[in-house]
DNA sequence: TAACTGTATTATGTTATATAATACAGTTAA
DNA sequence: TTAACTGTATTATATAACATAATACAGTTA
């Protein structure tokens, strides 16, 4: 399904968080799919359950999933309103890093081709 | 000068960091002038001496800064070399963000209309 | 010499992260 | 009904990163 690295900086519960996010963004998991349990989870990536409970529980605040007690997880429909905000918080960091390449004189041409490049390049779906 | 949030998860020293080197890259710091000094900046953030120490350190050694026993800490000349290592460092965060622009739908106009706007508004020089 | 600089070390405290070990409750299929 | 799954919750423990505190030492400068 998908790895996480133990050595990285970034807390195991939010790469967790991260992966699943994305599974749903790209469709892996549709609507009202079944995730794998926690402990199925937790066994499989050699990481404890709690640890996995919490990206879980992150997941359902912030609407990505929600859970059923007594029978697991599940992938929950993404409405429009959500996804826009979604798309906002990309846009704004979008921009700051816009800003730190014109800081390092990288012209505007070079953004351009990348950005068309990157965005030819990304997996569709 | 600047100033650090000490509630933010991001680490002093790392916010520390990110402030001089953009100071420096900016150009408010120029080759060759002297930076406040560890105590002077402790005091004035009230943040601990070593915590800047830690900072300064860091920028020595990625080439923003040098340092002189007695004197003090000076901006460095930044050589071309070293600056294609950031921009390289920018463009894969670029790449990132588009792919996860894609990954929302945002279409490749609308990126490329951010782009613009966004080079177009970041403060010259 | 006094008052600055950088540098280094040791100790202490706090917080976030992760694990471990349980326990309890709901669901499902045999 | 029971066994084996699910989610949920709690308490305890360990660790690492971060930050502070308190010093000490060495180089520079007026």
């Amino acid at each position: 399904m998908f790895q996480v690295d133990i050595r990285s900086r970034i807390p195991i519960y939010e790469q967790m968080y991260e992966n699943i996010r994305r599974l749903i963004l790209e469709g892996h998991i549709k609507e009202d799919e079944q995730l794998p349990s926690i402990r199925e989870l937790a066994s499989l990536l050699t990481v404890n359950p709690n640890t996995i409970q919490k990206a879980f529980k992150q997941l359902e605040q912030d609407g990505y999933i929600y859970a059923l007690q007594g029978r697991g997880n599940f992938a929950k429909k993404l409405d429009v309103l959500y996804r826009n905000q979604e798309i906002e918080g990309v846009k704004k960091k979008l921009r700051e890093i816009i800003l730190e390449a014109k800081l390092l004189n990288v012209p505007i041409e070079s953004l351009m081709d990348l950005l068309k490049d990157a965005y030819k390049r990304g997996e569709s779906q």
